[in-house]
RNA sequence: GCGGCCGUAGUCUAGUUUGGUUAGGACAUCAGCCUGCCACGCUGACGACCCGAGUUCAAAUCCCGGCGGCCGCACCA
């Protein structure tokens, strides 16, 4: 839809127009009015999101080596309450009951009672009412009197089954999907650390607001990315490979004295000054920069945000955002950085009550004293009676080493509301040879939103050259690679440039034919497309078996047998050859 | 969600103030002719008043509601 403004369009507004008159992508659902925050994208837009996928898909799991999986967009309640989404993905609203505004309960609190958010945060939907009275706090805006705080909850809910009362939710993230099916995937990582899972899929927000195209959806592509490793070896073998990398960080420190400006640090530094916790987590944030250097975005138009500490998730020890630069959104988050620590593993340990914990062996045994305690029941029994012989159930449950240190401190040891004297229990020390432990592994999680990357990479692509628009994608990136056109649409042409095409298509290539308008209109129709290379069929092809090739991007044409194009095109698409050693060149 | 502005073919728009003939143009698309390398030309075709109620003899135009868009506020764990 257009402005209504009637300012000159920017940038933002060019990409979504061209994006919707060539078929990139769209509003869902526009016969009944549309749907906001729903997109659908069309061929050229699903093929460039595909790539883009691909592109991660080559670095995660080719080249590192990760497991992928798919799992379900609708999960079970229980593993949103476990992974804490259902506590924290919802914000308690206040309206102004006179001027219709509406606030962040908390927040109101926080500013107008100074009240801490450690504080608020324990309060319910009632701690919220009657704080807001007890404080007499009113609309910040007009004064007016506020309305009883009601939860929104930002996640998707349904019920499973006809006549189930389960709760499902549609899934806000899809790291879930892979801490809960973990047991399963240590096993296919053949149990051993350090690992990572990736999951490219949908996952669903219901947004508040959402507005700004490709930026903020309720349904969205996301990858997320569980990197497991043993928090006693967090060093990370990749290190030496990018550690001269450099990163541009916006830290926490200098954004709470109110300062943007971002530090130029080596991966290497920036592990050194601690400004990032986790070795895995910082080369991470180098692969994802190089990684957005290949999808168009120079390293100036990149940084990393470090969030504080009321701005992080609630499972986040330390996050960093990487934004990239858009011409009217400003700094844009592409992808987050979060050391999710154990936090994920470990409470789903405690809702499931499955131990998600992995053995770890020694090197070498390490032999140990260790205590034991055994229940006396002759000394339980008098006391007790008919309850002894539960306490002497939980009481051999009990850690050894902490009954011990109780009784022998403050003469006893308190067991729920049993009192443990020292003839209770009797304590025994033995040797034994321990030859592992269980720990529970830490989490760095990569996660990119597939959505933003698409337009950060429509708004890098795009170039006006004398008038005219192209989109100057990647090479590996580009939705079509090649346009086969007949350079008049008469004498056999049309035929021969056919039988090209098809030629192009058996060998693998994303390749368009075109034989409507002139030549020059398909040239301009197809760089408008990002399409990568035109090969035209001439008067000379029907000669000597050879076509030309043009760049989208120079307009440069070369020359070339049809014989060899397989080849040439391969190589060229990899990179491995420039666009003059395509053929002889014959314009310039 | 709130406030302001706004909604006419695939796209950009004229028309709305002051209700009145068949809603006009450009670009794009398709067909035919033309066309020997960068949006050529000619002929033709397809194609629109966001949805729903209301006022009226008559609604793109006025009123109301909804949906959607842009900007600002709020929100975005």
């Amino acid at each position: 839809m257009r402005s209504g403004q009637g300012k000159k369009p920017d940038k933002f507004t060019i990409i979504n127009e061209l994006a919707r008159r060539r078929g990139f992508f769209w509003q869902s659902c526009e016969i009944y009015g549309g749907a906001s925050g729903f997109v659908t994208y069309g061929s050229l837009g699903a093929r460039l999101k595909q790539n883009i996928e691909d592109k991660l898909r080559e670095l995660f799991v080719n080249k590192l080596g990760m497991l992928e999986i798919e799992s379900p967009v609708i999960t079970p309640g229980k593993v949103f309450e476990a992974s804490g989404h259902v506590d924290h993905f919802r914000e308690p609203m206040v309206e102004c009951l006179k001027c219709k505004r509406r606030f962040r309960a908390d927040q109101l609190l926080e500013e107008s009672a100074k009240i801490s958010s450690s504080e608020t945060e324990k309060l319910g939907l009632k701690g919220l009412e009657k704080a807001i009275e007890e404080h007499g706090v009113r609309c910040p805006e007009c004064g007016g009197a506020l309305g009883k705080p009601k939860y929104f909850l930002t996640m998707f809910k349904t019920t499973i089954g006809p006549y189930s009362k389960v709760v499902g939710y549609g899934r806000p993230e899809a790291a879930q999907g892979i801490f809960v099916e973990f047991r399963r995937l240590y096993e296919l990582a053949r149990e051993r650390l350090p690992f990572g899972v990736l999951q490219i899929g949908h996952a669903l927000r219901n947004e508040i607001s959402p507005r700004q195209g490709l930026v903020r959806l309720r349904e969205f592509t996301i990858m997320d990315v569980e990197f497991f490793f043993d928090p006693e070896e967090p060093n990370c073998f990749l290190l030496k490979d990018v550690e001269d990398e450099t990163l541009k960080l916006v830290l926490a420190e200098n954004r709470s004295k109110g300062s943007e400006e971002a530090v130029e640090v080596t991966v290497k530094e920036a592990l050194e000054k601690s400004y990032i916790k986790a070795e895995w987590q910082a080369v991470f944030m180098a692969l994802a920069k190089k990684l957005l250097i290949t999808l168009g975005v120079p390293p100036e138009k990149q940084r990393f945000i470090e969030k504080l500490p009321w701005e992080r998730a609630h499972y986040a020890l330390q996050c960093f955002d990487q934004e990239v630069y858009l011409e009217r959104l400003g700094w844009t988050e592409v992808s987050g950085y979060a050391y999710r620590t154990d936090y994920d593993l470990k409470r789903h340990m405690q809702f499931s009550g499955v131990d998600m914990r992995i053995y770890k062996e020694y090197k070498k045994p390490v032999e140990m004293e260790k205590a034991f305690l055994k229940p006396v029941m002759s000394t339980l029994g008098p006391v007790f009676k008919a309850e002894a012989a539960k306490v002497a159930d939980l009481l051999s449950k009990a850690d050894p080493e902490v009954v011990e240190a109780s009784v022998k401190g403050s003469g006893c040891y308190i067991l729920g509301k049993y009192r443990i004297l020292p003839e209770h229990v009797k304590i025994m020390h033995r040797k034994v040879e321990e030859r592992g432990k269980h720990l529970i592994p830490h989490v760095v999680e990569p996660t990119f939103g597939l959505d933003r990357l698409v337009h950060t990479a429509l708004e890098y692509a795009y170039r006006v050259k004398e008038g005219r628009v192209l989109l100057s994608f990647p090479r590996d990136i580009a939705p079509v690679q090649v346009g086969v056109y007949p350079l008049v649409s008469k004498d056999g042409l049309p035929e021969k440039a056919l039988q090209v095409y098809r030629t192009l298509l058996d060998e693998g290539f994303v390749a368009e034919y075109d034989e409507a308008g002139s030549i020059g209109r398909r040239y301009a129709r197809a760089d408008e497309a990002g399409t990568l290379l035109g090969v035209t069929v001439d008067y000379e092809t029907l000669k000597n078996e050879t076509v030309t090739i043009r760049d989208r991007d120079s307009w440069k044409q070369v020359r070339t047998k049809i014989e060899d194009l397989p080849q040439l095109l391969r190589k060229y698409l990899m990179y491995k050859a420039d666009f003059e050693d395509l053929g002889k060149l014959i314009k310039s």
